[in-house]
Formats: C-alpha cells, structure tokens, sequence
RNA sequence: GCCCGGGUGGCGAAAUCGGCAGACGCAACGGACUUAAAAUCCGUUAUCCGCAAGGGUGUGCGGGUUCAAUUCCCGCCCCGGGCACCA
C-alpha cells in the first residue's frame, strides 16, 4: 500500500475552517480558578499585513498558551493592534484612502492570516484600539487626568517631524531623527501642546523597577531607568546684579559652588536675549540651529557668548559674569548651570577655551588643593576654601548646603529627571480627538462626559501635509461652548497612538463593556498580565507609558495592580537573507503567506520556534525551512502507517527503547516549558524521539505504539497544531487536541538501564564503564582502577588521588 | 565615556547547578532503492597527524582558581544595543 503524503494546503485548510465555524474553542472563561493572560505585541506593518516577525512573536505565545490550556488552564491571548494609528493614515495617503476604511480592511486582512497561521486567538473579542468605542473611553480617561492635573496644555518648544507632519514625543525621536523616518530630521517648534504628567510619576516608575527585576528583562530595565534619569542635587539663585533678577541653577555638586566662576545659561534662555544686541542675537540663533544639526553627532564642538551682565554667588557674594553656552541644554535642569571648571570636565573645557578663571574647592581626601589646575577633579572630596563649610566631606557638604539654602531661601535640594511629560498632541486625523473646546470668553473646556465619544467626521480630506484635516472640517470644529453656550470651536490635535496602547490590553478583558473602560473586577481575576511578548524596540516607548497608565488608573481606584506585566519577553527579530533586520527598503522580506503556501503553516511556525532560542535574532534561511517540513513528514508518515498496524510480536528490546525514549522526550519538553522557553530544544528532543522511533519501529508491539502515536501527536500539539490536529483524528480520538491533556512522564520509565561513567586521567577522557545507578563511590573507584583501557593511562604513574562523581564520572589524578 | 547583551564547526545552534564540547537541524559527501531523476531510507561529517589502531589540538585573546572551566574570577580584544556636554 503506498504511503500516505502530507498534503498541507488541504490539511491545514480543513482544520482552519472548522477552527472558524467553531470559534467558542478559543474563548477563555474568566470565572475559572486557573487564568493565565499572556499578551502578543505585534507592531503592525502599516499594510496590515503579516510579517515573519508577527509569526515569531506570535508563535511563541501561542505554543505557550496551547500548552498552558492542555494543562488545564484558562488562557486569554490576544494580541496587540498598537499604533495601528500613524502609520495606518501615512499608507493610507499614499494609496489615496479613507484611513478609517484602509484599517478596518487591513485589520481584516491581518486577521485572515492570523486565522490562517492556526493562532488560537479568540477572534469574537475585538481590541480594535481605532474604533469609536475605545476612543470614547480614551477621552473620558483624559478628562479624569485633566481634573486630576495630570494633563496640561502649554506652550512649550516640541518636536516636529515635517515628513509626518505632526509633533513627536520625545520617545519618538532617535538621535535626532523620526523613530518612523530614519533619514527625517526633527525639527524644534514653539506650539501650544497637550501633556500628560509622566514625570509626576518618574519617582515611582524608577523604584518600581526593582520590583520587575527577574520578570522583566536586564536590558529592558536598564535602558528604563537611564530614559528616566533621576539625578539628585539643589536648584540655588544667583543674582543678576543689574536687574535684581533671579537665575535659578541645578547643580547636582552644590558643594562646589565657592568655585563657581561664571553662570552658564542655554542659548534658548528667557533671559539671554534681553541681553545682546542684534549681532549677539544673531549668533544665539546660529548656535541654536548648529546644535539642531549636530544633534546626532557624539560630541558638539564648544561655543559661547559672554552676554556682559553679571550674577551675585548667594553663597559667598562673589560676581561672577553670565555667559551662554552651546552645551547648556533648556530641557534640562533649570536651563541654566553654575560653571565649577576645577570639578566638573565640561566646564575645565569651556571656561579654559574663554579664559574664564579656575578655583579648585575640593581636595581628594588624602591629597591637597593643587596650584593649578590640569584637569578637572570630579570625583568626592573634602570642601576647602569656602569658608564655614570648609573641612566637610563632599556628602556632607552636599546636604547642609542645599539645607542652609532652603533656610535662606536662596534654593533647595532638588531631583531631577531626564524624562519630560508626555506630548501627546498630534496634528493628524487619525487618532483620539482630545475632548476639549475653546472658548474665547471661558478658555479652555472640557467636553462633558456625556458628550463623549467625540468622534473623527468621515468626510475629510486627508492630505497629510500641515495642519490636522480636522482644522478645516467647520461642521467638526464649529460647536458651542458647553460652559457659556457661545459659538466655540474644538480642539482638533488628535491623541498619540501610544496612548491606545496604553491600556488596550485593558480593554481586551472585557471589550465590550459600556458603562466604563471596563469592569475593575474582571481585570482583578486576569492582572497583572502573566506574560507580555514583545519587541524590544518598545522599550522606552510602549513600555514605559503602559506603566505610567497602569499607575494613573491605580490611583484613581479602578485597578489594584501596580504594575501591568509581571513578566515581559522580548523576541529576537527575524532577519533578512543579508543578516539585518528584515525591511521593505532593503528588499529581505519574506512574505509569510508565500512560506504557508509552499510549505504550510506548521512548518513555518516550527522553523522559527526551532532556529534558535526565541529571545535572540535569528536569521531566515530558506534553505533550512525545508528541514522543519521533512520532519512533519516524518511523523505523518509514521503515524499514519502504524495507526492500523498489526505490530510485532511483544519485543522487550525494541518497545523499551521507544518507551523510554517517549518519557524522556515528555521530561524534556515540559522542563523547557516550566524553565525557560528554549522551544528549539524541545523540538531538537522531539526529532530525537522520532529518529529513534524510526529505528525502532520494525520491532514494536502493537501495545507500545498505541502509548506512543498519541503522546507524540500531544507534544507536537503546541507547536505545529494543524498537523497535530489531523494526526489526532486519524488516530481515531476527537478534538480539540489544544484541550486534551498534557501527557505525564514516568521517570522510572524514562531511566536508562546502567549509568555511563566517565572515565579521566587527569581530566582527560581515557575511557568510559556501564554501571549499576546507585553504585557507592568506593565500588565505583575501584571499577575505574580496574578498567584496562584507562590503566594504560597511569600504568608506572603514582595516582594521587581520585574524584569520584556517582552514575557520573571518575577522574583518576596521577604524578 | 557610562550601562546592558553577545563571541562555540562550512551555517543555525546544544551543553539548564563546575563534570563526556558540538545534541538537533541545514549544507556537503557516500551507500541502498530506481532504467534515470526526485522523493525516501541508511551512513559519514570540529580540526591536525596517521593506512589504521590511536593520539594531539580546540568554545574571541592572555592569565588565575579547580582533580575538572564554554560555564567561576581578573585583565584585554571584537560585535550588537541603549544612554550621552543631563550639570
């Protein structure tokens, strides 16, 4: 009888089609004892469709979550629409369509891939972060942060993309570039934004970190807590000696302030033009725009301009000039820095390039003061030279001073962070209207909660250059004020995408709910989230403001969970044919449904589990593929063959070997799933156990392949479900197979006859014996000094001494 | 400059707690089957010396600890990522 072939078009499309018609197998019961949330993050492709990446992230949380069903838990897994926003209305415009009908069509596209990939995803929940609905919800979580001071509207210079035509967060700028468009320089704009307070939670968003070490990764963490920033020290005033004027410096060295010998303000500082005549503010402008240009550049050549006023030390009266200096930044700090050029490195390179004069103020603790000053001395000392507080250790000096400051009310230990608010105002279509409108005689009103959602008109044009389409739709903008009842006009900046993302996953736990973002008891039974898969791309975006919600929505008393994720993974990328990452400009990308079709979904979604362990990149080769799919067949193959097979006579040899090997294999695949999701070794183990079956199948008895055939065909199930699928109804069982349960080893079972000892003369492998397991360290040395072979190795040596490792190895030491 | 990762055959990788380096797969080569090819099945495959038996070397480099190091410690080199005149 010729052997059956795996056809997978026709295998796997059968499957997709009942999985379809029979949605409920997905769904997940909340109410259960056992839930388990596991969320795929998939950065959608602006086409919205699949790309290798989608099916390396998803994959791995989907084998995760079919495993954890078979083991009896209750999984919901959706995955993440994020930022479907901006990059939805860009390709949009370029195919010269409505952005709300070119998402809702990708979405449906995405989803038919998803369906066709066989993701157990639970199709009947919709996420879909861009409709009216989440919107509403969006909008009422933005007046609730409005009433509680959380969002703000000011003036203030911003990040402008000119290729998006919208502002940025800073988040979304990379070295000077849009995180969207790589060769797009940002520019810096003065406008009137919305913000949302991050930095009101810096604090907690800092400490809290060590509370996600071990569930989070290092790397992730890190780049965290550098974005953040926090740095301790004391915000002091120095006077300006002719106008009374305050000039408010952060230093973090206030011990240092009696060799301060000049103040430093940013070019962009209030106070600078007042100061400088026309050629002055010229060349202020020039700095500005030099700086912008060498923004992604490492290390920006010194300049500065001495404005001719001068400051007054609160500390010792001292006057000292005022200049402005290119390296001084205004979104940091206070915009304005004390210049320590004896204690600080960029003040030496700056005050000795203007001939500004240097005082060393503090020693080394086992050194002096030295005469002149070489370099600068950063490090911790004792303060000298600055009269009462001379003689403290920098620690010291550093808390009292900024007390004596506060007392005088000259200053005060202050903290700042490198992070700034969140700017979230866009200048696009697509996107959260924020529910605000402008009144001219009671400013700014918020739009009342029961007018909410306030939804995108339809009819726009969308031309996707300047201003927001919305700002020249009347019937859109046009409205009263709901304060005073007088004609007023919308706000009409959209909200960042991100902030859809904030909390989507949120949402997914109880989607359609309309009486609020969703039911706080409901999230009590999934959150914290168990396992969020993602890139690492988000780390500082995505990651950062979904804690921030997490945290907003805690303190308004809708959730108890401080943190959204106990556990975060970040896959590796997929990489092109070159070696780097997979994108369109470069021409490496490999379209998924060309890979299902040629050779299943099974084997794609086993090729990229197998290919390496899934945190590291991995590349895409082709001609490995095939491997994956000569495995499948391998097991079709054997399965179906010996579905009705007569088997051989019972042979205690032959059925031992598979038996055991089975066990082993179950031990190994669980281990990988409770441990550590090396699913490559899993599906190593499992080729393993199907090469040894092959080897033992001539001899097996019909008994032993019934405990064989099913087990494989149930550890096969969370990776490659169609074709376990298949095999479990041609062995006559009915499905799910996803909810069948997980098989158990025996490790009696499992135990191999004797144990292999090692043998090593000095570390080095002579030889190797079969002994009983269990055998007692002296019988065992005493089998290894017998062993000829090894002899041979320290025959006429004296042996020294003897390591002895049970059922393990014996390494024999000799002069 | 600071902070995270990483470096193992021709290639992707494995070795989970200090105990046999290279599991599993790709590619390559050989054999069986076939008129032939494909497919399939069975082998070989770190490297050097050797006809072989066998032996030497080998996890980026240099040291150290240990009976024993891919694994731990110290000092370097290289690659990737993050932050960066952040006061």
């Amino acid at each position: 009888m010729p052997e059956k072939s795996y056809n997978h078009n026709e295998i796997e499309l059968k499957w997709h089609e009942r999985w379809i018609a029979d949605q409920a197998l997905y769904r997940a019961d909340p109410t259960s004892g056992k839930p388990k949330y596991y969320v795929s993050e998939m950065l959608p492709y602006p086409s919205g469709r699949l790309h290798m990446g989608h099916v390396r992230n998803y994959s791995i949380g989907d084998a995760l979550a079919r495993y954890m069903w078979m083991r009896g838990y209750d999984v919901l897994h959706p995955m993440g629409w994020d930022a479907f926003g901006l990059p939805a209305e860009n390709a949009a415009i370029k195919n010269n369509r409505h952005p709300h009908e070119w998402t809702m069509s990708n979405i449906a596209v995405m989803k038919q891939q998803m369906h066709r990939m066989g993701f157990a995803y639970d199709w009947d929940r919709e996420i879909a972060s861009c409709l009216p609905e989440y919107y509403r919800w969006n909008q009422w979580f933005f007046l609730k942060m409005y009433e509680r001071g959380l969002a703000y509207r000011k003036k203030a210079l911003v990040n402008w993309c000119p290729e998006c035509a919208t502002v940025l967060a800073n988040e979304q700028v990379i070295d000077g570039f849009c995180w969207r468009h790589e060769t797009t320089k940002v520019e810096q704009r003065t406008l009137e934004q919305w913000f949302l307070k991050i930095t009101q939670y810096a604090d907690e968003l800092l400490d809290a970190i060590k509370g996600l070490e071990g569930g989070w990764p290092e790397r992730v963490l890190s780049m965290q807590r550098n974005w953040i920033g926090r740095s301790e020290g004391a915000e002091v005033d120095f006077t300006m000696e002719s106008t009374g004027q305050k000039v408010r410096v952060f230093t973090t060295r206030i011990d240092t302030i009696y060799g301060a010998t000049c103040v430093i303000l940013a070019p962009e500082h209030p106070y600078v033009a007042p100061l400088l005549d026309d050629a002055g503010k010229a060349r202020i402008k020039a700095m500005i725009e030099d700086r912008a240009n060498q923004a992604d550049e490492g290390d920006v050549v010194k300049d500065g301009i001495f404005t001719g006023a001068y400051a007054l030390n609160p500390f010792n009266g001292e006057r000292v000039p005022v200049w402005v200096g290119n390296f001084v930044l205004m979104g940091y700090g206070t915009g304005a820095i004390m210049a320590v050029p004896a204690h600080d490195e960029r003040d030496f390179e700056f005050c000795t390039q203007f001939g500004i004069s240097i005082r060393p103020v503090i020693r080394p603790v086992d050194g002096e003061l030295p005469a002149t000053v070489k370099e600068a001395f950063g490090e911790y000392g004792v303060v000298e030279n600055s009269g009462e507080w001379s003689g403290l250790a920098s620690a010291d000096a550093r808390k009292k001073m900024a007390g004596f400051a506060k007392e005088r009310g000259f200053g005060e230990a202050a903290i700042t962070f490198r992070i700034k608010d969140w700017g979230i105002s866009r200048q696009r279509y697509w996107g959260t209207p924020i529910p605000f409108i402008h009144c001219a005689k009671c400013g700014i009103v918020p739009v009342p909660e029961i007018d909410l959602p306030v939804v995108l008109p339809l009819d726009v044009k969308i031309t996707g250059k300047g201003r927001s389409p919305l700002a020249d739709h009347p019937s859109f903008v046009n409205t009263t004020c709901p304060r005073c009842g007088e004609p007023a006009q919308r706000e009409t900046d959209t909200m960042d995408t991100f902030v859809d993302s904030s909390w989507y996953f949120y949402r997914y736990c109880d989607p359609k709910n309309v009486n609020g973002p969703f039911d706080s008891a409901t999230i009590a039974k999934w959150f914290p989230i168990d396992q969020y898969i993602g890139g690492v791309t988000h780390a500082i975006l995505h990651l950062i403001y979904s804690r921030f919600w997490t945290k907003v929505m805690r303190d308004m008393g809708l959730i108890t969970n401080d943190e959204p994720a106990a556990n975060l993974f970040t896959q590796g990328m997929v990489l092109g044919t070159d070696g780097s990452a997979m994108s369109k400009s470069k021409g490496n990308v490999v379209d998924p449904e060309e890979m299902i079709g040629k050779y299943g979904a099974d084997t794609c979604r086993l090729f990229v589990l197998f290919a390496a362990p899934p945190e590291k990149d991995m590349p895409w080769i082709e001609a490995s593929v095939g491997g994956q799919r000569k495995f499948i067949d391998r097991v079709y193959r054997f399965v179906t063959r010996n579905v009705d097979r007569e088997g051989a006579a019972p042979n205690a040899d032959a059925d031992k070997k598979a038996i055991r090997k089975l066990n082993q294999t179950i031990r190994k695949v669980t281990q990988d799933f409770s441990n550590r999701w090396h699913f490559n070794t899993s599906i190593a183990a499992l080729m393993e156990l199907v090469n040894e079956l092959y080897a033992a199948e001539e001899g097996m008895s019909r008994q032993a392949i019934d405990e064989v055939l099913p087990k494989l065909v149930l550890l096969l199930a969370p990776f490659a479900p169609y074709i376990a699928e298949e095999l479990w109804s041609e062995l006559g069982r009915t499905g799910p197979v996803f909810r069948q349960p997980w098989p158990e080893f025996d490790e009696e079972l499992a135990k191999e006859d004797a144990a292999e000892v090692v043998l090593q003369v000095n570390g080095k492998v002579r030889g190797r014996i079969l002994v009983p397991f269990g055998l007692d360290k002296g019988e065992l040395e005493k089998l290894a000094l017998a062993d000829p072979k090894t002899q041979a190795f320290f025959e006429g040596k004296s042996v020294v001494k003897v390591v002895v490792v049970p059922d393990k190895l014996v390494n024999i030491v000799v002069k």
